[in-house]
DNA sequence: TCACCAGGTGAATATTTATTCACTAATCGC
DNA sequence: GCGATTAGTGAATAAATATTCACCTGGTGA
């Protein structure tokens, strides 16, 4: 249905998504007459007419401002936004409502770090120590996580947890009633707490690392 | 500037935050008194106007759709598209070119990644080998590359470079006329190219790294 | 009690905006 | 040369949209 576009057609077509992109809202017919530097509206209204035939945007009929973008294969134009996930700030075992409390921003990230995982779960977290070299996740990476409860966790899963001031990531095991955090360093030896310890607090899933170099 | 919201004030936001990114466009005040049951655009009218004295939108005045979000310093509303990065597909040092149009897609990054680096000017590939454990870097992580040429780099500089069919972070140096391409682990030996070696070819920075678990 | 909001109804009105009609010019395949 | 397509001008008009005026209501602090 994507017919190839004229000359002209393209350089409206690129006009329109530079405008919604900078003014969050489609341009009037008027203001691309304007930008445009024609004479008549009319001849915006054709070219804008041939733009949606040959499917390049849409047009709601007798609607203000009532051009949009067509929904594109083109990986380049945002169809949907993408997850801003919280960004947690520091906190305790103690206190780990304080991850959600102390937020130190947002963060960005591609859906396909999420998985299946629902943005509204997940949230940044900042790797606190260097027991996880041996996969690659260092100390001061950006964490994404899905959070959940201990109880939704298979054991092998790699986890962040809150181990009293610290946030670190470990492989999670569950045996003999109590949580047992495996680093995958030797030197870090592992670590074994009780259900309901204040030491430790499960956050979630380790989904995915970023690192800023 | 921001005083507080009444709870009606705070629904009419909400509103507004939720129509823009559902629409691609502001609502009109007739679209709002529908869908907020309300039968006197006057009232929405006047809603608007004390969001817009509390500096929670900006209202174009006689301008159809004309409200829109105040820049904000909420760090949930974007206000500026985040860096879409080409994501490169395969390539070989003899072929460079194949990075950009052999593209598998885009991928969304957070600018902070950036740091200054312009986001024209990276892009997102798949590391190939091993060499780099020893600063967590991992076969098939995304690196986030400034894409640059050898002779604005650095001695030191984490660099990405196509050596044959593969695609490799390595640490640059410069000398004797000679790329010379380090590796963090010593199970990788060091390699040396001329410039103008058809086996070796430098895409750029690296800046960041991203990897899905 | 009283003045003063925040919220609302209903109707009228001024502007903006989309759409249509008539007509011109250049380009291109045939 | 000739119809078809693309790109325009200019003016007129029907809808959509923002704005204003008059008036109503319940709560609230002084």
């Amino acid at each position: 249905m994507r017919i190839h576009l004229t000359e002209r057609q393209n350089q409206v077509y690129e006009y329109l998504r530079t405008f919604i992109r900078e003014n969050q809202k489609p341009p009037t017919y008027q203001e691309i007459a304007k930008d445009l530097a024609l004479a008549s509206t009319n001849a915006v209204y054709k070219l804008v007419c041939a733009l949606e035939e040959k499917g390049y945007i849409t047009r709601t009929p007798r609607v203000a401002r009532g051009i949009s973008l067509a929904r594109s294969d083109d990986p380049f134009v945002l169809t949907e936004t993408p997850p801003i996930l919280p960004f947690a700030g520091n906190a305790t075992s103690a206190h780990p409502e304080r991850l959600h409390s102390r937020l130190r921003g947002a963060m960005i990230t591609d859906p396909r770090l999420l998985g299946s995982a629902k943005a509204e779960e997940c949230m940044v977290v900042v790797s606190g120590d260097d027991g996880m070299h041996g996969i690659g996740i260092r100390k001061g990476d950006f964490l994404v996580v899905e959070e959940t409860t201990w109880q939704r966790l298979l054991n092998g899963e790699l986890i962040a947890a809150l181990v009293g001031e610290q946030l670190v990531a470990r492989w999670f095991d569950f045996a003999q009633s109590r949580f047992h955090l495996k680093a995958s360093d030797r030197t870090y030896r592992d670590e074994s707490y009780a259900i309901d310890s204040t030491e430790c607090h499960v956050v979630g899933r380790v989904l995915g690392v970023m690192r800023k170099l």
